[in-house]
Order: C-alpha cells, then sequence, then structure tokens
DNA sequence: AAAAATGTTATGGCTGACCTTATTATTCCA
DNA sequence: TGGAATAATAAGGTCAGCCATAACATTTTT
C-alpha cells in the first residue's frame, strides 16, 4: 500500500461515505448534507478523490468507495472508533460528544497509535454507538441490522447502534434513550413521510423519518 | 478569556516560544529554526500574532509572549504533556517518539478532554520529558535548572529534563542515555564552540553545544 | 412531453500558511 | 567607523479547500 499523505478534509469525506455507503453508490447531495459543505465543494473534491483512486463516480448516478477507498476509510473508522472506546470507557466523557471529540483526535492518529490503543483498551469490538470496529488489516463485518426508519408498525426491536454523528442529534437521542442495547417498539407511522412514535424505557417518543435511519436496529417481536 | 479557534500553526509557533524562551525576548531566528520554516516566514506570522495580540515585537530586537500569548502556550504545553504521559504509560509508546505523537494529538484535543485525561493521568507533575506541566489554571514553575551547554568542566549534574522536541534528537539522547534522572559528569570542554564530552551510565558520550542547550541539569557536585 | 428538481461544470474569489527573490534597515564587531 | 551579519519588508507565487453565481445536463415528476 502506498505510503501518501491523506488530508483531514479527504479522511473525512471517505469516512462520511462508509459510514453512510458502505459498499452502495452514494448521492453527492447526502456527503454535501453530512459534511456540511456545499454540493459544488462535493463535486470538486470527490473529482480529486477519483484522481487519487479512492472513488468511483458515476455522474448524476452517485459516488462510491474503491478497494483502495474503503480500506483507507475503514482504518479512519477504526481509529476513530478506538478513540470513542477510550474517551467514554476510560475518561468518562458524555456519550453524546464522544464522537466528535474521537473525531478530532482520529485525524491527528499514527498508526502506531492506533494499535497501542487498541491494545490499550483490550480490542474492542464495537464502540459506545454501537457500530463494529474494522480490523487492523481492514477487514470489517457490517452489522446484520436495519434502519428503524424501516421497522413496521407495532414492531418491537432492539437497537444494536446509532449511526448519527451530528452532537446535537446524539444528544437528542440520549435524552429519549433510544441507546444501543434498548428495547424500542413502534406504536405509531404517521404518513408523508411523518415521524413514528416509539415506545421506549416507559415513554412514547416522537421520531423523524431521517433520524430514525440513523438508528439501526434487530427485529424481536412480530 | 475570548473564546477563539486558534490555528494548528498559532499553537505551534506560541507552544515554540514557550518551551525555547519561557519570559525572555526569542531572536525570530531561533524560531525560524525550531518551526522548520524561512525567516520571511516567521515574520509574516509574528505580524499575524502580534495584530491578535498574543506576542509582542520589537523590531531587530525579538519577540515575546504577551500575558494572553503565554496563557494559550501553557495550555498548549499542558495539554501537549498530558499525551506524552498517557502515550508513555500507559501505551507504552517509544520515549523518542512520544513528542512527536503527543504533538499531533495536542491540537485536536478540547478543554473537556483535556482535564479528564489529566485526572485519568492522576494529575501528574511532569512529562517523560522531565518537563513540568502547567495547571489548568494556566499556572507554570519552571525547572529550577541551567542548561548542560553551561555545565563547567568535572561537573556532575543530573539531567532534570529534556527540552529538545524533534524525534531524531531525542533518539539520540536516548541511545546515549541522557534522560532524566540520570547523572552525567562532564569530562572535556573542546574549544571553539565544540562538543562537551560526558561521562554518563558507564560510558562516554560526546554531545553538540547546541543539543545540549536542550538538556536541562542540576548541579549535583563541584 | 414539458416542467421541476437535482446534479455537474465553469469561472472567479478568498484564506492561511507557506515559499522565493530582492531590497532595505539595523546591529554587531573588528 | 565601515563592512559583515542579521533582521525586516516588499512583491509575487503556490496549494488545498472552501465559497458564490451562473450555465448546462440529466433525471424525475407531473
Amino acid at each position: 500500500m502506498t505510503i501518501m499523505h491523506l488530508s483531514e478534509s479527504t479522511e473525512m469525506y471517505l469516512k462520511a461515505m462508509a459510514e453512510l455507503g458502505g459498499q452502495d453508490v452514494i448521492a453527492t447531495a447526502r456527503l454535501a448534507e453530512r459534511l456540511n459543505v456545499t454540493p459544488v465543494s462535493v463535486s470538486e473534491m470527490v473529482r480529486r478523490l477519483g484522481e487519487q483512486g479512492l472513488v468511483s463516480h458515476t455522474p448524476y448516478k452517485g459516488v462510491h468507495l474503491t478497494k483502495k477507498g474503503r480500506e483507507v476509510a475503514c482504518n479512519v473508522l477504526r481509529r476513530q472508533r478506538l478513540w470513542e472506546c477510550f474517551l467514554y470507557d476510560h475518561l468518562k466523557i458524555d456519550w453524546s460528544q464522544v464522537y466528535e471529540f474521537a473525531c478530532s483526535l482520529e485525524h491527528a492518529t499514527a498508526p502506531e497509535v492506533t494499535e497501542a490503543l487498541a491494545g490499550f483498551l483490550g480490542n474492542p469490538q464495537t464502540c459506545p454507538r454501537g457500530n463494529p470496529i474494522p480490523a487492523a488489516d481492514g477487514s470489517f463485518k457490517p452489522l446484520d441490522a436495519m434502519p428503524l426508519s424501516e421497522a413496521k408498525l407495532g414492531q418491537t426491536a432492539q437497537v444494536l447502534a446509532v449511526n448519527a454523528t451530528a452532537t446535537d442529534v446524539l444528544k437528542y437521542l440520549q435524552e429519549k434513550n433510544i441507546l444501543p442495547g434498548r428495547e424500542v417498539t413502534v406504536i405509531e407511522v404517521a404518513p408523508m413521510q411523518g415521524p413514528l412514535t416509539l415506545h421506549v424505557g416507559g415513554k412514547d417518543v416522537a421520531l423523524g423519518l431521517s433520524m430514525a435511519e440513523f438508528v439501526l436496529v434487530k427485529k424481536i417481536k412480530n
């Protein structure tokens, strides 16, 4: 693997794609949203990433990670999630803030430090948000889960992971107790892309569909 | 204290000044050396830092930290050195590499993380290189030490701290056993800014004067 | 099939932190 | 005191990563 210096920005683009795409093709607009930049900026950056062989872009159809890009992205995710573990388990940083702090650290982490950290933490398999941590060799088994947004009325499911990254979103989910391990039941599905109403931890909670997309669950009943 | 985003570069300049100046006036050329940039770039940056009230510059006389600049610098040093402790004590990173890895992390560390880390580490007072760690409020008692470069022939002294930052320099000092806690005896002082010859750990070691400036010692005999 | 929405490209601009080269100012020292 | 060394300033350039605006292409919806 060629050694090259990837900028923080590059890492953020690749990570975003891994987080919200995995293998699939991703709309450039989704990237713009998640990264908080304009679509024009995404287009520019996607071209640069394409030139570096990290992504492959079919105009008007979306963009996806190449093998090389996915390797880099998994590496970034590994660092990110290991730091999340450290910040949460050892530094007792608030759950909703862990992602953003880990994100900064991630970009500044040399491979030696990453592996030493993994050892220190005991090679954890998931981060505090429930997402799997890719192995040092880049291998990565995605969760067998579905987005809560696809759950049917009456369904009870267990939250496996939260794939959101924005601190305010994480804070909201934390307050509403929509956290890994919890069980939620869908008690209402409003029409017209309206919110889901969930029963969780003895309370009813309304959750917008777009937020529900980032809550990954496993059916456990019905 | 006004909240503002200081760039990584700004932090590096201020840290460099704190490391090699403390209170004193520093020649812009020394900054250029340590930061590995041209004197012209230092001039530019010093102007910018001056405009932000972080340093005060008297042309041809040098530059020094303002109160505000020193506060920021101490904060940076605190983060830097706390990470050094973590990397060395917990991740078992090689002594000579700890500085550079900590340096990257430092710029990416939020105040909450800094303080949580300090707590986790048990509020250490010195970093693995022997330098004192400024307190959270910015207070900072410098070492009562002299540079080894000023030691006289025949002098025996104990190394208190190593103020070098370049990994190759640290590696050299590590190999030669010039480390905090060690005792060194000056057995020769070559003329014309020539090297010192030291006796340390049963061996004789030659040390250039400029490197010796970054080894801080306390006289213990003669 | 036309209109609306979405995605892409082109152009030009900005910022921070560097760089080089050349000129000018100051300080130091013999 | 005059030349050498050092420091500062000026002018112009680069690069990444963003921005806005506008034109154009494609896809989706009606």
